[in-house]
DNA sequence: CCGTATCCTTAACGATACTG
DNA sequence: CAGTATCGTTAAGGATACGG
């Protein structure tokens, strides 16, 4: 079955207006990585400074060595982290935000303080829509 | 995690000034539940206008009832959606932005066009991450 | 120290049938 | 039309042991 038949016509800015609400849209696993579990708050961590690995997995508390480490390749492929390896003994890895990871971390860094500024509003909201 | 899930009485918020890294900051499920898999899009998606629950389904290729209804209650629950039944025969329901899911879809929104205008590059980087 | 590989548990998901 | 209930399946996640 093809995804394209709802057709919303390209309109003015063409190339890159494929639409996301398209089950097939190629920028859906993308937006998954960055806003999933984990990720955003990678990328929200290392918008505050780079990270060394052990480092890293202490700030994002409660993130598994395989979940961190599964979330940073996948960070690194979609070019949003950098990982610098130093070959000392021991050997240190350090990860941080590429240019496209900063713009992205900003948004996200938005985001995240927008919900914590509403939360007694939210947790309030929460409260009445559960005693009903 | 056990089910026994968020002690809903905060002893002293004194504090809401709460760690988004911190494990049990409260603002995480809600964080999840407008970047999780469908949340965002259905945010997004009621950000262009109110939506009906099937015309929503529609709109949100690939949602399944039974996802799109669980994700509707927790925006709902979170205050970011409003829900408006109309007792007519047959029943609609209209659901719509509140002003809180209005500023967050905003947010979103920002995100997920950064995301779209950088999917070229996105792509070229990923060929070059998976041929090594 | 920085991970990966393995195993196993749990939560998320989708399809479908059915109710108000 | 707008959902809820149930069930089987799949994907995500955590713990841990071990290799580089």
């Amino acid at each position: 079955m093809s995804t394209a038949d709802l057709d919303r016509s390209v309109d003015d800015d063409a190339t890159l207006e494929a639409d996301v609400f398209a089950r097939a849209c190629l920028s859906r696993p993308v937006l998954q990585t960055i806003t999933g579990r984990w990720g955003g708050l990678v990328l929200a961590a290392l918008g505050e400074s780079p990270y060394r690995f052990s480092a890293l997995r202490r700030r994002v508390d409660g993130v598994s060595e395989r979940m961190l480490s599964q979330t940073l390749q996948q960070l690194e492929r979609d070019g949003f982290v950098h990982r610098e390896v130093q070959e000392t003994i021991p050997p240190k890895v350090e990860y941080s935000l590429t240019p496209r990871g900063e713009q992205v971390a900003e948004r996200l860094l938005g985001l995240i303080d927008f919900v914590e500024s509403q939360m007694p509003d939210i947790l309030a909201d929460q409260d009445r829509y559960d005693s009903r």
